[in-house]
DNA sequence: TCTGCAAAAAGTGTATACAGTTTTTGGCTT
DNA sequence: AAGCCAAAAACTGTATACACTTTTTGCAGA
């Protein structure tokens, strides 16, 4: 197996252990637990624990392990705007060049979203609604600006998702259709604005300073 | 010496000689070799190569080893619109909230900027060139932001140092020096306006598909 | 001289060993 | 019973060993 793969599938385990929520912020993350979870040595677990400091998912301490982020609030405001720099310019891009396929597939998403939304599938709804703006950032041809958006997402979830009430969720699939709607419409400033605006909403409903329990990696990620 | 010092040590002395040039895009980065340069085993070695490779100015082949990377054309349109969106609402915003003292940091940047191109300095010019973006992130107290452009600014590096002419050179500096001045004068449209524009003409600078000989490891290092 | 192939050399991928640090444990003192 | 210190256990950080893959080398045949 080349190497990529092996620490790939931790890594992407780990993140979405993360990112769903099921390893809390905070949780030390031991190697050698990690390593007999995944039956490998620690080599492979060090190199996907260093992946994900980088993504800022976790954070690495000297001589005292790896833990899930904790990210601050001024953090969480800090990607909220760079989010809104790139979602704003990403969103008139698209009302301006997007073609009938791909609004076509944002607009099969959006009804993805409603449906998740209705049945009360937390978790499915999550990731359709983190994947909105992947998914616009990816149609726009623009692999670059997908990657750094779907980073900044995955860093924001640590905190969404802590956060996020059904009600916020119910709000966001609201937003997604009424900017699709501006878009399909080609009307750039509402698009923009409404884009703008469904950021700062998500932003606003954040609120910060709680403690949560840690969290038993085998239970996590079992 | 806790870990991370020794493979952040590796990572930098790499990616400066990434984005200084003296590894040339293509080449092969064998470990033992750095190991041996940097006096240590291939153990840390993998771990700056990793990090690298996430940061995209290596990419790594499964079974046959890490090279410095050679971005595709594509790859530097989609990196200057990403920096784009992101510089042109920096602009903005530094417009409206920059104190004085702020607006005093970049001006003495330009005068720096000036004078290395006026003394010819190559190496010193392109440090500071790609600087003032980053400065101006800074500036701005958003480090999220700030490391984001940074990251774009160095993938960048490769191409455009590649390319960039002493014309191209003076000419940004100007930029440089026009922007800074719709700022002080706090007018956003014409400053937003400039910074767009400013990026376009290095964008245009470059002249992609060349060929380049592979550097030596040792030499490029010492 | 050029091509093809096999052996050797070099290099990557993963596991393990070991030194040094941090955390836990358990008993001793107050 | 609570607090503190020392020994033990657990864990991280780095080096090394070894299997497997790729590249190079060198020779045989055309």
């Amino acid at each position: 197996m080349d190497t990529t793969t092996a620490t790939r599938s931790i890594v992407d385990a780990l993140t979405k252990a993360i990112v769903e929520h099921r390893l809390h912020p905070g949780s030390k993350l031991a190697e050698q637990k990690l390593a007999d979870h995944f039956g490998v040595s620690r080599t492979l677990v060090r190199q996907a624990l260093f992946q994900l400091a980088q993504k800022r998912l976790i954070r690495m301490e000297p001589a005292r392990g790896a833990f899930v982020a904790t990210p601050s609030g001024d953090e969480a405001r800090q990607v909220f705007a760079v989010r809104k720099m790139l979602e704003v310019e990403m969103t008139r891009n698209f009302v301006r060049n997007a073609t009938k396929t791909q609004i076509q597939a944002l607009q099969e998403h959006v009804a993805q979203e409603k449906a998740a939304v209705q049945r009360g599938d937390v978790a499915g709804r999550t990731d359709l609604l983190g994947d909105f703006h992947v998914r616009m950032a990816e149609l726009m041809g623009n692999p670059v600006l997908g990657q750094i958006l779907g980073e900044l997402i995955s860093r924001c979830s640590l905190i969404t998702l802590m956060y996020q009430s059904d009600n916020a969720a119910e709000h966001s699939a609201e937003d997604h259709a009424a900017i699709l709607k501006a878009i399909v419409a080609k009307d750039e400033t509402l698009a923009v604005q409404l884009m703008e605006e469904h950021l700062s909403n998500v932003e606003a409903s954040l609120t910060l300073d709680r403690k949560l329990p840690n969290s038993d990696i085998a239970m996590a990620l079992a």
